[in-house]
DNA sequence: ACTTGTCCTGTCATGCCGTCAGCTTACCGA
DNA sequence: TCGGTAAGCTGACGGCATGACAGGACAAGT
């Protein structure tokens, strides 16, 4: 499937070669977590990285190519979010827990990636289709599992059927991402950190269950 | 309140300045639609505009600059966001009324600036105060308002008296706010453009009223 | 030691950045 | 009508990032 890792002229990397290739990439996510993505400079990353230019040039053909990398990787460790959502009861205070469990995992992994995950979002947006599959790729089997929770919470007549339960589940989806990347935008609203989960569960059980979850 | 339009060596802009000020502005706008932000040059908008780089350097410190610029002439227009939600009735019918017009007054705002709001966005994500304040100045009347529907319904005893009414109320805006920016985002994933408003007004109207819109 | 292929970097042409001095244009009072 | 003054614009320049190449350093096998 992947094949090797090959350089931009082709070559095949070795052991070493690989070597510097990682630590481009993790200067890399650790500068963008410290500048704004658009002051991001490939000869920063070199000389964080104790190289040159010219190496960088060598493994990816420019800054967006190797941030595409980061968040490949990254979209491989965001697979681990199906387990949220996958075989899950939302009947009583299972339910509960359910969205207590989507709500934390979703925003302990956005916290953990905030700085790629605001690029991948900025590409996405701005129609960039190979950052937008990235965020298919992670978004997806979240949003799946939770339209299959709405629909048979439509066969049991608690929601309207004829609302779209995709729509439903991806609008709710992305509530968390949008929540999750501004998290420190709602503190100097007002809204402190710990209020911002149960709200969000209450939100979320609603959503998918029609119904207030019990006390 | 604000003064004189000023260059960026003091001086006090006249007609002429103005006009051409407002052309490079106008520049920028385009091509922040048409090409990613990070490769938006001084060159490039000085050129569209007809002018050289240095003019561009006499009325803005930078891209970055210009942009906030940008986004406070649109947040001076997003002030009327808080007609769909002020002295609006959530009760009944006019409640689902309501929900539908925020919705859709909503999702036509941010198609309508959504270049400017994509940069706004990663702006505030990156921890920016200048571009955070912006949005939080075009967010904030409709989050208020909508807090304050929150906490009638929780005098009403239908929503959980735990729950903070700000963090409802700003969860629903962020699902707002970002479903509008990944519009196209739902397309490709089998989700219609049609199917996506009656879902949104749905949540909108659980989230604030704690109960599903009468049919 | 020699060969082979990987790995890195010095160097260079190109292009954008951001500044300054100086030129042109518009306005205004005498 | 005629300067005088300030606004408005730009050519030119040093500085830095980009991206490409050729060649040197290094490790591994023979």
């Amino acid at each position: 499937m992947t094949g090797q890792v090959r350089t931009v002229d082709g070559r095949v990397a070795g052991r070493r070669g690989q070597a510097t290739r990682q630590k481009l990439l993790d200067c890399l996510g650790e500068m963008l977590s410290t500048s704004p993505y658009r002051d991001v400079k490939v000869i920063d990353v070199a000389r964080k990285a104790g190289t040159s230019p010219a190496t960088f040039y060598q493994y990816f053909p420019d800054v967006e190519g190797a941030v595409l990398e980061l968040a490949e990787e990254m979209a491989k460790e965001g697979a681990t979010l199906t387990d949220l959502v996958a075989d899950r009861s939302w009947a009583g205070k299972s339910g509960t827990a359910a969205a207590e469990d989507l709500v934390e995992g979703f925003l302990s992994f956005w916290r953990k990636h905030d700085a790629i995950l605001r690029v991948v979002d900025l590409g996405a947006a701005e129609g960039d289709k190979r950052f937008y599959k990235i965020r298919m790729k992670i978004l997806n089997s979240v949003t799946n599992s939770l339209t299959e929770a709405v629909k048979e919470q439509q066969a049991k007549g608690r929601i309207d059927e004829d609302l779209n339960p995709g729509a439903i589940a991806g609008s709710l989806v992305a509530m968390l991402a949008a929540v999750a990347a501004h998290q420190k935008g709602f503190q100097s609203w007002g809204v402190k950190q710990a209020d911002l989960r149960p709200s969000l569960t209450w939100l979320v059980h609603l959503g998918i269950t029609g119904r207030k979850p019990p006390k």
